[in-house]
DNA sequence: TATCTGACGATAG
DNA sequence: CCTATCGCCAGAT
């Protein structure tokens, strides 16, 4: 199957949901190519889908450079504990806790 | 085919 | 916590 990348990376990412916050490395094992962290990075750059890139952060928790206000902002808004433009070291994986109790459980 | 770039990841100091 | 270095991958030239 040659499906495209970037097609592959926007399609995994578009499968989050509320509260869920996942790292390029993640990403890129998802679409089937683990260790493609940057390339998914490199799609996520030139993407200008409606696609939740907030929701990815670096391995370290990091957020996205020049845009960490944006995204803090976006995740602090979905119940994510945003600190020093990084989120905890791994806040939450795949709906696991902490979440916005005041909101629904997802989307 | 070769070379460069970049919203990455891990390790070392 | 920070910077520096190496390794990895996809896309563009």
């Amino acid at each position: 199957m040659s499906d495209d990348f970037e097609t592959a990376v926007r399609s995994a990412l578009a499968r989050l949901s509320r509260g869920e916050v996942v790292t390029y490395g993640e990403l890129a094992a998802e679409v089937g190519r683990p260790g493609a962290a940057r390339a998914v990075g490199g799609v996520l750059a030139r993407t200008e889908a409606p696609l939740p890139w907030w929701r990815v952060v670096t391995s370290t928790g990091r957020l996205v450079p020049g845009n960490e206000r944006e995204q803090a902002r976006l995740l602090e808004a979905e119940g994510v504990a945003v600190t020093s433009g990084t989120v905890s070291p791994r806040t939450m994986r795949k709906g696991s806790q902490a979440r916005g109790r005041h909101r629904g459980p997802n989307g």
